[in-house]
DNA sequence: AAGCATGATGGAATCGTTTCCATGAACATG
DNA sequence: CATGTTCATGGAAACGATTCCATCATGCTT
């Protein structure tokens, strides 16, 4: 027995059903066609388990189906609803979906574009790593972008969470509970939260400390060197706000291994609700966000071709549990 | 300005170099050719940035390069990893991983099945979810595939983790501590685990009760329902031994609802070792597994055409923290 | 009845690559 | 010098679909 006999053609539905290849591709995309003949050639097709190569169509359509999605990190609980969600959109629609992930390094992102350009994908959705300059080559080759959770380039639409309202409310609670000695764990590029925590604290009368913003790159040993920094040379702070799930777990775990107690010596509110935020000790209040919304509608975004909006802008939502006290 | 311009193609750059397109692949793929011309189009090929389509050759070679992976649920921790790890090993080969999830749901996975035929892509990494039945008409079609973290057909490769061992030591070390009235809430088809299970207890020569055996299906809340239940209903057990993250999750939420004590009312063992199992109150005592080897390993084997080994056995690791204690 | 519009249909071109095969040159061997 | 061998090379076929275009039949209008 010979395996893998070569899988049906075009031509066979044709030929069986005695018709030109022409009219079973009218038939099978949609066009015009007698009813009779659109029956037979229908039939034929089921009979004979007739699916059209992808391969045939990219090549004559010059473009592939399916959309490419870049991430930093899938390992992170944010990036995995992102992810999730888009897939649930895509699937919707039969598209697959073509994953990487840049490691938030502009570098790797290039390269990865490059793998989706020889493909001809031409419909991308990213969470972009560095400036936007890195996407300006695979624009003029008009790929079609999509980006989310990050905002940068104005050229390209956008899906993100509120981030502004996030910080602010944050601050705000904080602000409310007494804290005036506040620090923000930032990962690097996230420059609207930042901006949006020293606005808030400004506006809310509370002085701004430089030094009390701290940046980390995008791993977990980063995130823990930081929050370690912070919680170290800072014996002064009373509260501190993530910019992220990944730099939250690493400040409970610097955290503990300092013998600092939440919400005791500090309040801690988290960027980012994950499942395991409940089950911590103790359970940490956050800002959540719809990250799996943030997919979906970025997949809408590029598979309805059409009006292109500007930015999409979801909401967040304070979650209070029991990371926050009052002021030491 | 028209953006978008027509693409470098072969035949470009064979025109700019002043050879046939026959002689530019032959260079382009390392064939022969005198160092003069090979440096000629080498050179042609660069100044013109040609990047040879995908779509061509795969129609050309009857298939796309690349790999399709099929987990059941991109938001649990455990496939993120192995995702994770297949992304890290498919990247140094530059090929691109085309990702569907499952839901843990056998239609749904012939459906993305049949997408993955549809275009053509002959190399496949999955976490199969019923019984391999599914894959039947796949390996007819000639598809490569390879199995990841379940081994249900023994006609295909496998890389999983060694739960028999796994489990056979958690348990080992739960009756060390007295426990005898041990539960294992499963994930279905986690046959392989529960046989485990009640081998070890037998041969320990503790009496298996088949009710502390409890199975819910994938997802959050069904994890929860049983994990409830089970402590509802059963006052009298004393140590629970978990599938996976996300019923280790569900337990330590539902007991925490009930008021169930742990690991003073009930020791808790999880399989699999996950961020937040350091970070949980108490911090839990894990069955860890190298799910991103898992991922890495699958790919090599799918990658590596050749020689391909039955199944690869990972070694499991019990991290003993602090959510067991003495029989009560 | 002639002319015209409409609609169904199939042949052939096309997409970009790889690969088979023929050609011709260069070289070695007798 | 004749013949055989090796090698570089380019033309053309092939992959499987979509789509342009020409053809032909039908039905309607005048």
């Amino acid at each position: 027995m010979n395996m893998a006999q070569r899988r049906t053609t075009i031509k066979d539905v044709a030929e069986a059903a005695g018709v030109g290849v022409a009219t079973v591709s009218r038939v099978l995309s949609g066009g015009s066609a007698s009813a009779e003949t659109r029956e037979r050639v229908l039939a034929t097709a089921a009979r004979l388990d007739y699916r059209p190569s992808a391969l045939g169509r990219n090549l004559r359509q010059q473009r592939s189906g399916g959309i490419g999605l870049l991430v930093p990190d899938i390992t992170d609980s944010f990036y995995a609803r992102l992810t999730d969600g888009v897939l649930s959109c895509a699937r919707s629609y039969g598209e697959p979906v073509t994953i990487g992930v840049t490691g938030d390094d502009p570098e790797q992102e290039a390269e990865l574009i490059g793998t989706l350009i020889e493909q001809s994908m031409d419909r991308v959705i990213a969470v972009p790593s560095g400036d936007g300059e890195t996407w300006a080559p695979a624009l003029r080759a008009g790929l079609n972008v999509v980006f989310a959770d990050r905002q940068v380039r104005d050229d390209v639409p956008g899906v993100v969470a509120d981030d502004r309202a996030g910080v602010r409310t944050a601050v705000e609670y904080l602000v409310g509970l007494g804290h005036k000695k506040i620090a923000f764990l930032a990962r690097h590029g996230q420059s609207q939260r930042v901006a949006a925590f020293t606005d808030t604290l400004t506006s809310m009368g509370v002085p701004v400390d430089p030094e009390l913003v701290v940046h980390a790159r995008a791993s977990r040993d980063s995130a823990y060197a930081a929050a370690a920094g912070l919680l170290q040379h800072r014996a002064d702070l009373t509260a501190v706000l993530t910019g992220g799930n990944m730099l939250g777990e690493a400040t409970v775990l610097a955290a503990r291994e300092l013998h600092v107690r939440i919400p005791r010596d500090v309040s801690l509110v988290m960027f980012d609700d994950v499942p395991w935020a409940e089950l911590c000790s103790p359970p940490l209040t956050v800002i959540a966000q719809p990250a799996q919304d943030v997919g979906y509608r970025a997949a809408e975004l590029v598979l309805r071709q059409g009006r292109r909006p500007r930015t999409v802008t979801l909401p967040t939502e304070l979650i209070v549990r029991a990371s926050c006290g009052p002021r030491r």
